[in-house]
DNA sequence: CTGAAAGCGCTTACAG
DNA sequence: CTGAAAGCGCTTACAG
């Protein structure tokens, strides 16, 4: 069992007294071979403890078989696209998929870099949060004959396959709860515009303020990036106001983070002083100061979803193209208040 | 500036009118090559917008120059290694290599099956948080001629290069201090008593007890895993204990925050019912409640200095073996009480 | 300084 | 059902 570098093919035709081209064969068991032949080379390859070469088997086959896949994750830190990673992971290595991973911290010309790195590093696959710009090149990755499928996002006037959340619903449900709980003055923090989650979630945002007959105040709609940073001088912002908020919602965990940093260093308490519910659930926002209510998505699930999509569309090149929207659930916890809870409610309702 | 699929060295070489050595060596620039040709070849290069196949060139040379780095990592969803993860990535691309992540989620059978995949990728390098029982494994690593440095922790009996942190100071500095805001009676929970970072931070633990002349009761020394799940088991058992302990010292960032899990659903304050002190640091950590108080390792530094040994040990494998261990820093915040602040202190000291 | 040629470890038509 | 041979895209002695 010692280390199998040095065991190749030959190694192990030459012992069992066939060609390598019958290894091969017995490995890949795509052609028929005879039984007894078969039954011998599987022992020497048990026996030698021979792996192929993932490395030679990419070079040899450009069709898909090297199973490299290229994953595009937009931040390592952000815990939702940790649980993409896991569930792609997981699914993936089932499928004998092997990933590799460019975390382009939501920069686009590190993203396009890694593009790069990846293609040349031969992957036949990508699956990609894609970022604003990213349009011509996902495109030409299609063409390329690369078998691609969008994580969290589409991207405009492309036909991909997509698997994502529910956004509008999401964000809706999370604002829609913040007015039965008895705000009428809610502030939104978001991201980069030109993405479209940010904008789905600011329609769920303003539809809910709409059917309850609240006015939309531009001016207490931020967007700016999707960091904890932002977070922070968003809030900021938001508070300086003349006439400021008295709830937040908050578009993505990481702002969440940072909305609470800034709440809690001006001291304010939540919910009586300022509410905010966040987009992103963390497994950890029960310990939060307060316990956070947050609109779930699974990430676990949409990896598992996307390598069942990527699998099919290497093997089946034609099927149409689809998108994958999945619910999102409205975690309840402490951070709204519950002025009006029940009966009340009514009161607001229009 | 099409997708490049398909540009071969050979197709530069034909339209520069050289071999297909000479473009790898203008390339690689081992060897020199004269003036006017290179430049002709350079223009050509960036006209077909050529780049290298990484494939071809791992699968050609076994001399370490493929700079593949194969990074195994004990839990992807573990903030502390992300911040690792991190480090590595920004710093190995600036040196050229590539990295492949392998989680393995705290699972020895998994590392091992990592191990094999990486080695059929051919990467030339690994990075990794040797798991107890990894010994073996690692030791023929190294015999095969792989570029080897740990992370967080070493391997007994192995010399390798190691970047970790003074688990044991860190230990100690976080008890210290709960010893001075006049606790006495402090629990501890940890990870795998196999693993040697978990030792160390054992041994920080009772090293403060004995200095301030508290007895170590083994009984309120709680180790399992390193994980979310452990951390709020483990500190439901120290808490249903008939004299449960005033202050709980938690050995990682997973512990602590399954740990705030269960002191939040049964209702007790932080501190004045239980305090806690936490290893790992998170930079949401000030959001917590209440905001917590936790000993500081730098993953990104960890990360940064392993790329470094790394690179040395490729361009020199026969510098000696070192062991770089880093300090860490104890991030004073509210969740130890300060009973006994600055003056009282010195009542507890013996 | 540069080219012809071998070879890294596989897979896959092409014969038989 | 199986083998001989070509070739994936590179790098590197070996000559010149």
């Amino acid at each position: 069992m010692a280390g199998n570098k040095g065991v190749s093919l030959k190694d192990v035709a030459d012992k069992a007294g066939v060609s390598t081209a019958t290894v091969s064969r017995v490995i890949n068991s795509k052609t028929v071979v005879k039984g007894e032949t078969e039954l011998r080379v599987q022992k020497i390859i048990k026996q030698l403890g021979y792996r192929p070469n993932r490395v030679a088997q990419r070079l040899r086959s450009t069709q898909g078989a090297s199973k490299l896949i290229g994953l595009l994750i937009p931040d390592i830190q952000n815990p939702f696209y940790v649980d993409i990673i896991r569930g792609i992971e997981q699914y993936a290595y089932a499928k004998n998929f092997a990933i590799v991973i460019g975390n382009f911290s939501q920069n686009e010309e590190r993203q396009k870099f890694y593009i790069e790195i990846l293609k040349s590093e031969s992957v036949d696959a990508f699956i990609v949060a894609p970022f604003p710009g990213m349009n011509e090149y996902v495109k030409e990755l299609v063409e390329d004959g690369y078998a691609v499928v969008c994580i969290d996002r589409g991207l405009a006037n492309l036909d991909l396959d997509v698997v994502k959340v529910d956004n509008f619903q999401g964000a809706f449900d999370a604002v829609e709860h913040l007015i039965k709980v008895g705000h009428t003055r809610i502030g939104h923090i978001s991201g980069n515009t030109l993405i479209p989650t940010t904008m789905e979630r600011v329609a769920g945002y303003e539809a809910a303020l709409t059917k309850y007959g609240i006015a939309i105040d531009k001016d207490i709609i931020l967007c700016r990036d999707s960091d904890h940073k932002s977070g922070v001088e968003l809030t900021e912002q938001l508070l300086d106001l003349p006439s400021p908020p008295s709830a937040i919602f908050t578009s993505n965990n990481l702002l969440t983070l940072g909305a609470l940093e800034t709440i809690h260093s001006r001291g304010l308490k939540i919910p009586e002083e300022v509410a905010i519910v966040g987009f992103d659930d963390m497994y950890w926002s029960m310990s939060l100061n307060p316990p956070l209510t947050a609109v779930r998505q699974s990430g676990f699930e949409i990896g598992r979803i996307t390598i069942e999509l990527l699998y099919q569309r290497i093997t089946d090149p034609t099927r149409p193209k689809v998108s994958i929207v999945l619910k999102t659930e409205l975690m309840v916890r402490n951070s709204c208040g519950h002025k009006l809870k029940t009966a009340a409610t009514n009161a607001v309702v229009k």
